[in-house]
Order: structure tokens, then sequence, then C-alpha cells
DNA sequence: GCAATCTCTAGTAGAATAGTAGAGATTGCT
DNA sequence: AGCAATCTCTACTATTCTACTAGAGATTGC
């Protein structure tokens, strides 16, 4: 019941595009270092991202990455999704599940709750709850 | 983001005994036969529950299985946190994480809305649901 | 042309998953 | 006491997944 690395690795790429704002590409490298991710693994994430239609690209010189769409569109569950593949918590319906079994409904419970954070959140929310702990904490060092 | 199959094998077994009731020991291999599961991966899961106080045994002929504590005060999510793990969505805080991250607390909300699901459902709930559910199919049966 | 970039295919060490095998310890029954 | 039925414990294993790395090729800007 974890995120992967690569995962987790993927939201902090959309995260610093998406910090980002202008629509210059990033190059990979500015991205690996920044948020500290191993930059050929990286290679291999944002071109999953970009066939998920969420990153668009451009080579050569002042190539690089950046979002296909505003940062409000695209959601967590989103990369998470393209990423990790769809998470069922459990195969649904089990192997010769007896019809009465009380897992299924369960699961999709489970399901709905995990929704509700992760298909909610999108990346303009995420950049701006950024910001307000930025200001937050450069205030309270101002005093 | 998924259960192992240890883990859903875990709360099978555990809603077998819950749904037995009486306190009367069920042996390993009635389990794993109603469940379809494999009896000797099912022991060493049954060994594990019962070392997280879950599960009580008898050894010798009229041996097998029980609940330690009444199912409604086992829940899914005692079960599968003793056999996958603690879940973490993602290692909190990631290293090297800058302080002003915005996701521990993405991460947090996952957890509580996960936990609403499964620390909240019981055994006892399970099987009520399960009878529910048996109950109407027999009556559209009959009609 | 050439340097900087993305792109694509392969490979890989180590861990985790989903089991299996078999001998040993208890218990109930006769 | 002896025996059969059961749980218990240790060890082993094939397969898949994870988290990478390597290197050659394709584009672009200058």
């Amino acid at each position: 019941m974890d995120v992967s690395v690569k995962g987790e690795y993927a939201l902090r790429a959309v995260f610093e595009l998406s910090r980002h704002g202008d629509p210059e590409p990033v190059k990979i490298a500015k991205i690996a270092e920044s948020q500290k991710i191993p930059q050929k693994f990286l290679e291999m994430i944002l071109a999953q991202l970009r066939q998920g239609g969420y990153l668009g690209s451009r080579r050569g010189a002042d190539g690089g990455y950046f979002l296909a769409r505003p940062p409000d569109q695209i959601t967590v569950g989103d990369i998470l999704r393209q990423i990790d593949g769809p998470f069922q918590p459990a195969k649904r319906p089990f192997e010769d599940e007896p019809v009465d079994s009380p897992f299924p409904e369960m699961w999709d419970r489970v399901e709905r709750a995990l929704s509700c954070v992760i298909d909610r959140t999108t990346f303009a929310d995420l950049v701006e709850r950024w910001k307000q702990k930025r200001a937050k904490r450069v205030l309270n060092w101002q005093i």
C-alpha cells in the first residue's frame, strides 16, 4: 500500500514544472538536480509522462520539458496512474470469489476514499500551498 | 498502491474465522479449502497473525485457529498492517525534501482517507454485510 | 558543422512476492 | 504408551518488480 519511488519522482518532476510557471522548457538536468532525481531514471519517467499527454518536449539546445496543459488540469492521480498503473487495492473480483463476498464493496470504498484526495488535488493546488508555506516561513523569519 | 495477495489471503482467513462464530478452532486445511488459499502459504500467514495477537491456536487432533478477540474488535487495517507492514503512501519525509514541500501534507490526507475506511471496518461489519447480501439473494431466489 | 539536448533500446543487481519442502512439537484418543 | 492429526519452525526457490545504468541515435539552435 505504498507509492513507488518512480511515482514520487514523477510527482516531484511535474511539481517542478508547475512551479516554474512560464512555458519555457526546463532541461531534464535541471529538474534532476533541483529535485534530487537520478537523471537517466528521470528521462524514462518524463518520456512516460509525455506518452500520457501530460508533458511536451523540445529537443536540441534550449530544449527541455514543459506542461502540456495548465497545472490546474493535471491531478496527482493522473500522474500516479500513468506511472504506476491503475491502483485497484485488490484485483476485483478475486478469482473464484464467492458471490456474497463483502470485500469487493469494501475495496470500492477504499478506492473512492483515495480518489477523493488524489483525483481532486491538482498541481495548481500544490503550487499554491507551497507558496503559502514559503510566505509564512519568510514572514516568521523576518520577525 | 495495491494490496499483496498475502494481505488478501489474511483478510479472507480472518473473515472465515469471524463468520464461523463459535470459539471452536478451525483447521488450517478447512480455511485453505473454503477460501481457496494454498495451505502451506496460509500456515505462514496465520502464524504471523497469531504473533500479532489477533488469532489463537491449538495443536494436535481437534486443533486449529480461532479469533483471539471478538470480531468487532479487529479491523481490516489491523490485519493489513500486520501482514504488509505500515503503509505510508510515501516515505515521510523524503530524503532531502525541501522544508516547503507540499507533498508530506498531501500524503497525510491520503493516509487519513484510507484510514477512514480500513480502520473503521471491523470483521463484525463484514460478516454483517455478508449475511445481508446472502439473505437478499436467497429471498430473490425464492420469488 | 557541432554542441547541447531529448529519445530509444538494452541490460542489470538486488529486493520482494508467492510460494514449497520437510522435519519437529503438541494434543486427543485408545 | 503409542499413534494419528494437527500446528510450528526453518530453509529454500522461481519469478517478477524496482530502481537504476549505458550507450548509441535523432533534433535543434547557432
